[in-house]
DNA sequence: GATGAATGAGTCTTCATTCAT
DNA sequence: AATGAATGAAGACTCATTCAT
């Protein structure tokens, strides 16, 4: 029989990742059955065989690709938000993360914990992820630094603790989002915002489109 | 063997929930079978049944009394801290937590994790939790609203979203220490303050320039 | 601590019994445990076991007592059957093996087909059993004696094959009851009178209170 | 292995099957474990769980591919049977029974005690015996019709009486035989007809009497 | 290359029985 | 004598992985 061709090999493994995570969503990494995730993928138990060679190493691959997508789009926020004040620029990232699904359907922050969890346990894993924050934080640091430079934050902060505190605002909304669920970007950049000199948002109400780029939208049944 | 006090009861109790969060952090909840605990605990696999019902029981009975130890610190925390400014606030609160293990030598950080991971696919552990954490939130409200009437935060403030916003950062913490394990409650403590109004510590200023950003050994030795 | 008395140990030892019925006829021997036995009998564990030394112990306690309980009652009905003719004294036995509870709320005919299926198992019960039915049967040839002597069975009829075939109707009864449930001891006795030489009860309808001393209330949906 | 011919996993099913009588025959439905199943069958755990789901539907599968057997060979006996006198067509119903063995080295009898009893507690296996005996009793009842208009039994009696009367005779047949162990489908027919008006059989007059009641196998001989 | 039936070690859980108090 | 907590050997069932076809 001929060798299947690169690209349809590509489609099958996706095939198969995307089965994975739709499983693993429902009902989390070790409840999840290998024969789920065949009878999901369409396939046959020894064609996912051929893709992965064990059920850690499909864990491990599933986990990588959702950061690997995570890496791309975080990447591009960054860029936007380069100029942008502390709260606002926390404010769009958490709400691009927040809009982020790697495929159809999934919710990336009911994933995330799912993968630190699992984390603790499995130290390639860990690893990867670990990479994975550190580099991320290290962009939130540069951010830091046009902040400080802008002085739109203390001039002899130390960046790397805002970096930690920024880092730390993102994964704790991601946690408060996945567990309480009743959080979102516009409560964290406006309870940011509240601790800082930065004004208040002058627009709140009349500009609200033009501020940010991402869904404002549910804002409007604000004011306590 | 009459029938048992209570007192002992509630200690052999105590004995296999030790065993079973010892099993537990080391692998995971699933990973963790029921084997692993009876050993650990001393006991035999009918006694532990006769206390938990089944493993799904422990695990819930094991996360809820974590979560039980932690609400009692936290209520201490926050008496004592009803009146710092928000970013030592913050600083105590993490500073605890960083501290906090239930039992000895166990580290709340990663079993927070598993607790979350499990809160996904276990309905009556998330309900646990969020009541928790609603608990939680809202005493940082209270908090927040001395920060405004103190005039430490915008005194226009959605106290609501500063709420979220702070246990974003207390969570946020978590889960950077667990998953990267550099941080500590000062990093979030100065990081906060850097977006502050609020003068930096006066001891501060000389050396944080210098500090390296990913060796914070050092910092220990500073004075809080 | 004073030694209990003979007959306060008897009635824990039928107390136990009851109990033990009570389980099995709910449940079957086998899925009956030994703690809902003790838990039925309102004793503890040790003291169940002081009476007896084992599960087994207690199945067979259970079914040789009944079978001696049984036994008592067959005496009197066949007594009082001695000169009744074929089918009326099939009826009559029937009857009162129907209406037969060794104990309150029991069902014999329940607890025989127990008691059959664990004798295939278990050779101390199967032996005691076979003792029982042999006896039994060896009344029913005496009945059947009769029965040739007075000319209601052939004359040169085999008297083994007549109380094989008596018991086979009794006992073939004690499984159709038990598992169709539709069946009473009339219909027995008017299916075997049909077969026979003997007439058709005259008093069908007038005075079926004499005919027979045992409940024949039933019989008024009869005439097909 | 690819997909596996429909006949060979029929096959395989009664390798299971074929297994399980002959451990539940031996040891009883609950006594068996499914490792007694598992290796008696030469397939591995998960083989047999592939074919039952739980031992509960392979207890249910096995009595009623019994039963279905057995309904097989009594619809082919009473076609035979039609015609004849009662205790005749009995005997031969009786005979047929105690031959009949649903795979090789099977003794219906004990089997039918074990269902019995199984019957008590799933209601499944119950309601699919009593339609199986229900629909037996009815081809007994048209027998009976026969015998009725023929005038082997009395004019009035009523059918449905005599086909319980008649079912009755048969199950009580195979407790007798199964516990007692002496009994044969002549002794049966024998004991029966000395009840009716149906003459003796010409050669059965002379031995009758010498017969020893309880060692029958000088019988067999005797021409049927 | 693909299939899916088969494997069997490992899991959770039960329960007859004992024995320290 | 009585208690009932503790024992631990099974038992039913699962599931990641393999390999004959």
């Amino acid at each position: 029989m001929p060798k299947i061709s690169d690209q349809k090999r590509a489609a099958r493994r996706d095939q198969i990742l995307d089965a994975a995570w739709s499983c693993f969503q429902r009902q989390g990494l070790h409840a999840t059955t290998m024969d789920d995730i065949i009878r999901a993928s369409g396939l046959s138990a020894g064609a996912v065989y051929g893709y992965f060679a064990s059920k850690e190493d499909l864990i491990l691959a599933a986990v990588t690709t959702s950061l690997s997508n995570l890496q791309v789009m975080l990447t591009s926020v960054l860029a936007c938000v380069a100029d942008k004040p502390p709260a606002r620029a926390v404010e769009d990232i958490v709400s691009r993360i927040d809009a982020f699904t790697s495929r159809k359907g999934f919710d990336l922050k009911r994933i995330a914990l799912l993968g630190w969890s699992e984390a603790q346990r499995n130290p390639k894993l860990r690893t990867t992820m670990q990479a994975f924050y550190l580099t991320f934080r290290n962009e939130l640091k540069k951010l830091a630094e046009n902040w400080r430079d802008s002085g739109q934050i203390s001039a002899s902060a130390n960046l790397n603790d805002v970096a930690k505190a920024t880092l730390a605002i993102v994964l704790g909304f991601v946690v408060e989002a996945a567990i309480i669920g009743d959080v979102e970007a516009t409560s964290i950049g406006d309870g940011l915002r509240a601790f800082s000199i930065e004004p208040l948002r002058p627009d709140k109400d009349s500009s609200a489109a033009k501020t940010s780029s991402f869904n404002l939208a549910e804002r409007k049944s604000r004011k306590r």
